[in-house]
DNA sequence: AACGTATATACGTTTATGCGTATACGATAG
DNA sequence: CTATCGTATACGCATAAACGTATATACGTT
């Protein structure tokens, strides 16, 4: 049997984890990563998002391991870590949109129906 | 072209999606719900938490639509909704694992450079 | 050494999230 | 009909997260 303490912290680690997927501009980034690696500069331009905000999301990126930098001269290009990270979430994407359908066939039906 | 707003609101509805993922508490409501599907009572006995605070989470999930309710009699019973849900958060569990694993042996690794 | 470009961080503020307690609502039983 | 069990919500508080501005650090060039 495993501890219930250290099933509580394995989630919270784990929930730590998918923190990093829950804003749209580290989703963004890292979109932008699985294509190919760029430096902070380059997804500044690219997403048209001012440099500490993309700073400040590159780190927590860093701190939880999903992304890793290669330093070059004076720049820093950041890389996807893990490919996997990528299948998960198109995972959630397809999931997302399989929800957002049924809720919206839902709407119509509930619309149907009421006008009847 | 796909509109720089378009792709900022799906990133937006995205971010909200994977925010259901990023609390321990519903971490442990999902793999009990994917074990097999559970009334509320029964969610707050298994987990040990207090009822409004289970209810409160599964609010956040259904709204989501990662879960959905069947009334059975006095009690309403929870679903998982969808089962690549649970692919997904294998697959990010076994990125943190690497990562995690990754880092140990690196601390080793550096601990054993300074010894040295 | 001095300057310019690239990146990171600190600070104050605003907004969001989670918690516990108390309470409301809904269904069933008696 | 009211008492009870199961579930949901409201409220106040505490904590955490994101943002923009300002500033610091690091590297490369001259």
């Amino acid at each position: 049997m495993v501890s219930k303490a250290l099933i509580q912290e394995i989630s919270q680690l784990e929930a730590d984890f998918c923190s990093a997927l829950s804003d749209p501009t580290r989703l963004l980034i890292i979109y932008s990563l699985a294509d190919k690696p760029h430096n902070v500069t380059e997804l500044t331009n690219e997403l048209d998002i001012i440099q500490p905000t993309i700073s400040r999301h590159l780190k927590t990126l860093r701190d939880r391991g999903l992304v890793y930098t290669v330093r070059n001269g004076s720049s820093i290009t950041y890389h996807l870590g893990d490919k996997r990270l990528t299948q998960a979430l198109d995972l959630l994407r397809a999931v997302m949109r399989d929800r957002l359908k049924h809720r919206a066939s839902l709407a119509k039906e509930t619309k149907a129906t009421i006008n009847a």
